[in-house]
DNA sequence: AATGAATGAGCCTTCATTCAT
DNA sequence: CATGAATGAAGGCTCATTCAT
């Protein structure tokens, strides 16, 4: 009956409405009233689509990780080279903090409101991180085929770390500088070093 | 007539009750009530030291941003040199984050919670990281001294951006290899292109 | 068109496990969410065979009725003689005690639920227990043949009593000595006063 | 702060609120929305004196077992001797049942709303009957102080079942059939088995 | 018949804040 | 200065019931 999570057309609706709140005030601070006030439902029926509130949380984060993967994956596949790829990255980024006001990464703003390690949404935004890392250590060793893998590996790391610093901190000062000032150093990095 | 924010005795071993709940649990899912009954207090006397919760919110981060550079200032200056002191940056952040359970950065963590860049907690979250970022470029400046200063400051907003971003996945994997990774990566990059 | 109450094999099985679940848990803390998922079927199939909560829990206390009647009758068809009867209506009382874990009866667990002592459920405990308490007289009344009839009358409104006493302090005490000392002064009386 | 459970006038009187209400509609079936407007107090009020509704129920059943003690003390008094005190627990119970509207007993009203043995209010049910069953054996071992004691052990069990029986009778016929029927047997019985 | 989404009043509880003492 | 009772909106969630399919 309900909650068994299941994609309903209008379970679907539900997500997306609460994840633009969730994203644009924070999960706490977002009430269900919020929600159903917006989608103009009753609270029952809410509680039909989903078993809890964190259940809501965590289909936001999925259907935000499937969306976010797959816009990457579009703007990156517009270059060729895993360079160019890698380069895209930082773009996508930029463009992205513009377009959402610099309100940061939805995993990166859930990882304090959720402390407990073992929670589900825990595992959502690890999980989620991890697969960007390692789509950009795939990219790294492709365009360092002639090094060893571990320096591949060893460069995918910090250019992950460097997105982040720069998505956090462009979010911090709302500004492109830290994503600018990134993109050149890796464009650098990854002249330079082959 | 309350909360001028003046310091005195009581208001500071608030602050700390405060601060070490919110920095465990995050601003929001801390109540007013689980701080005064730590602290053994009655909710008037609460209110007569701050005027408002986000007034201890604030008045916590700017207390970490005191302890937090004493207790940064007093690693680095173990070393002599900048580029010793650099690499302490990342042995701080190393032991930070293992001694606080990967709890993460009070700034940071409280980022999501003020989607309003106007408020003063923003600002002093803002404030906080733009001070980060000086020391670091000071380190740079001193480090490249033979270069131009553009060349040492986009360095430093380079190690301030790692820094950041070994301080955040850190946080999410709970591991401490951003950080090894991020430090291996400065120590070289300080090595040769000086 | 739905419950005019007529028995259907579909009807009768949903009866049984409403109740299951309002003997174990009583009748308030029952959801009708409980008894369809345990039931497996919709909302809607559980209103076409009742038209209310209430209206399960009279089909519940009927069918109740009939069965404990049946399976009392078959506890003292064992007897010949009246007083071998209502000696075993407490063998009967403690065995179902002891099999129900204590739960006590269904009856009188719904009393205090219903204060309204004209509503359909307290006239169908109302029946019940007045169905009990003129099985037990006739019993009275074959024992104690040779007395006044008001005598027997009497005494079987106090075996009657006993055994309600004798019930409800077993359930509270989880125990059975009510049931035992209750038997045991009623085969002194009965032997005694003939 | 809130909660301790110690007593206060206000606490007291929201006790008493709570009780009537609890006593003539139920437990379960009595919200808190009730109580405070009954109170003419705010939720956040209620809520500052006790810290679960299931500790108003508790300070109730506490609170009725002293007065309850206390009224029927009152009314044994008025008997010299112990037979007397024994009939004037029953006229205690014709007059108590008459004045509540035969709503009957408090405890063995949530007898059946807490299923769970190991409850606080199970347990303060069960030491509530337990005294009850206590006082009477104390009155059944003066009155046959020339026999064995357990034979008044015995006998005060007899009449503690006897007058459970009637009162719970009572409320479900709401008749005092029951209560005159148990006083008639035990006078005879108090005066024959001497 | 059977489905299950939809209702909306209601559940118990917590929130940050105020203010008379 | 400190107290803690009082506020009432809001929190997340469950209830019995209805009805279009």
């Amino acid at each position: 009956m309900p909650s068994t999570g299941k994609a309903t057309p209008k379970r679907d609706e539900l997500v997306d409405i609460a994840s633009k709140l969730f994203y644009e005030q924070g999960f706490g601070a977002t009430g269900i009233k919020q929600i159903i006030e917006t989608a103009g439902i009753a609270k029952g029926t809410f509680y039909s689509h989903f078993s809890s509130k964190e259940e809501v949380g965590l289909a936001w984060l999925r259907k935000r990780h499937t969306q976010w993967n797959n816009w990457l994956q579009e703007k990156l596949s517009a270059s060729k080279h895993p360079k160019g790829k890698i380069l895209a990255l930082f773009d996508f980024l930029e463009q992205w903090m513009q377009e959402s006001n610099f309100r940061g990464c939805a995993f990166l703003n859930s990882l304090s409101e959720f402390p407990d390690p073992e929670s589900p949404i825990r595992q959502e935004i690890e999980s989620h991180k991890r697969g960007l890392q390692e789509a950009i250590q795939a990219l790294t060793s492709q365009h360092y085929a002639e090094k060893p893998s571990s320096f591949a590996s060893h460069k995918g790391t910090i250019i992950f770390l460097l997105f982040e610093g720069a998505l956090i901190e462009s979010q911090n000062f709302r500004k492109v500088w830290p994503i600018t000032a990134a993109r050149k150093e890796i464009k650098s990095l990854l002249a330079v070093e082959r």
